[in-house]
DNA sequence: TATGAATGAGAATTCATTCAT
DNA sequence: GATGAATGAATTCTCATTCAT
């Protein structure tokens, strides 16, 4: 029982920490966020934020790592892979908005990755796993016949991006107020680029604007 | 001539201050920037920094406003918005990769600003700013039936995320060692986008190829 | 039965904590040890330590006295005073190598704590207690007419110190590798001083060099 | 005159705050003196020690080897090499002396060096520096016939301690109040050592006495 | 204008000590 | 007695900003 409550305690201030990291490093950004900050935030002492994590930087990567490989996490589904395209792209977007709707404050740190080349280039690694789950999808489709070749690390990567603006937009800039209209918003465009029309052709005919919003 | 002088050498002194103040925010952050390491830079006393801005906040306003209107400046050209827009994606191209190609270290600042949501809300403005000029080009063409209606605000927001993570990517990470890439890599995603065909069509044979990379 | 057991266990831990402190502090200095390496080196909890000591002075009074009256002890031995003084001078470095030998740690421990003029006042009574006991000594061979009179606290003042610093170089730096030789040395100078010759005048001929090393 | 000024005000800061940290470490400890504390004394603020010295450690540094270096040089005088023997010792206590009053502070110090074993071996170098020299002062003697051969590098080393000892205590301890039995005693130590009479022997008559306490 | 020494508030981190279990 | 998580005061060091020259 105590051990029970011990580790449920535990397991809570360390959570609670990060958690309030990540609200404070998305509102303040990670060097205006400071210790005292957090540690007054999330109920402990400054000193308890440094037995659970070993630095600033320390708390900062766990977060992150935390957000990023969320995504990673879910994006690698084996069903993704063998489900028809046409229902994909429904899902990557439905699953990317539901994580990010649940961690809300860790997508809004993707931004703040990127805030040097230096730092860039260190959490590249991190990102580049995500983008190869994503190329891997449409690699799989074309290999199904179900979509045209194309450069799917570079679609990849371009579209991971918009995803990530968006959430960030979406959730970090407007706490998801206005959720339902991004939703739709990167379901439109991204199957606009997968299935058509074009831009300069549009929908022809009611009928078939089902995807339009 | 005295005074001529001295307000060239003012022009000088300011600009060398914000051209290393923009290459430092960019390789190090802004927080781990230090006045001292701009004053040094630029060859001049750090109280002489303090002549031409209020304080460290005002340099990165200075650099970032910079680096943002130049891009809204480029893409505010009257021409873009009666040229067919069969044109209008190449010249806007050509235009974002001369720009941040000449200013590399400026481009990769765009990432800088976004670091917090507060922070966010404040350079907004700008952002909207280069938004709406796009989101202008593109109702124009919708007006002279070049293209079919979309939403405008929608594009111009992800476009513009799309540009500004591509230039960061292509210079400020890579510092432009693979610019032709990038280039051809951001061309042929637009032309998709607004031309067709979709990602499932593909291009269905060679002469229809021309936008292909 | 369960007191004796628990008696002894206290003796144990209080001993360990005791123990292993005086390693550390020897090794890392005062301030740079901390309670939690003392703990963890013991085998028992912080809180532990804190049943035993009241405070980390505490502790290094425990240890620093231990280690001082050690010495003092030993000169203690009531033989001393009544021994001929031609032994007594062998007997005594025999003695404070034997104890330096048992109790390496704590004698580098003697430097530490004539740290500072403050700390040095405050351990000086332990200090004059051991150079008492040596003047004491001498004096005893003064009044048994095999030493001229001298000033007995004076030398036993410097002999002191002569004899820590000794020690410590023997066992706190070099960790007692090469003992004989520092035991010859010390030897040759206590009785050199004592017997004679000066270092003017040297050994005469071979068979005059019983002192000599 | 300006720079004059400047550089004598530069010099008077710098030495301040090394002649009050000297004060500092010597009556509190290297550990137990923070900034704040030598700031605050020298009448700087925080930030002006950092404009001088790196970081503590650094303020260390200055003043041990400052005063290190002191006595090594003094005892580096040629002359002594050359004055016949019977000046040489009370030259040398005279030099300790003067120097140790004239830098009372730094004394002090050359017992906190020894903090811990490992500290003690960096610090070896240094004191090796100073034994040398007197070794050699000593090793001429021999070669003049002016002193029987003895183990020259043993006996500057506990001459070297012995010295330090009284001027840590005369000076750091007792504040040089009673510095001249101290002289005294330092004296009578190393000339009977040197010229006899052993403690065993003492003086044989009054005539004899000049040395004699 | 230009300088750069000086300032001191503020940040990260450590660690002796306490106390509920 | 024993534990070790929690505390928060204290410490070192940084750096934006000022101001006398």
């Amino acid at each position: 029982m105590v051990s029970i409550k011990a580790s449920e305690e535990v397991q809570t201030k360390r959570e609670a920490i990060l958690r309030v990291a990540r609200t404070l490093f998305t509102k303040k950004g990670y060097e205006a966020t400071t210790i005292a900050d957090i540690a007054k935030e999330a109920g402990v002492a400054v000193g308890t934020v440094y037995l659970y994590f070993r630095n600033k930087r320390d708390i900062y990567t766990g977060v992150a790592l935390n957000a990023e490989s969320l995504i990673a996490d879910t994006f690698r589904d084996p069903e993704l892979l063998e489900m028809p395209f046409e229902r994909v792209l429904k899902t990557l977007v439905d699953k990317i908005f539901r994580i990010s709707r649940e961690h809300k404050n860790s997508m809004a740190l993707l931004q703040i990755d990127i805030q040097s080349a230096e730092e860039g280039k260190q959490h590249e690694y991190s990102h580049q796993n995500e983008q190869d789950v994503l190329a891997a999808i449409f690699q799989r489709a074309i290999e199904k016949g179900e979509l045209a070749p194309f450069n799917t690390e570079l679609y990849a990567q371009m579209l991971f991006h918009i995803g990530h603006d968006i959430m960030h937009q979406c959730f970090g800039v407007e706490n998801g107020e206005r959720e339902d209209m991004y939703y739709a918003y990167l379901l439109e465009f991204v199957e606009r680029l997968f299935f058509g029309p074009s831009l300069r052709e549009g929908y022809k005919d009611q009928n078939n604007q089902e995807n339009k919003i």
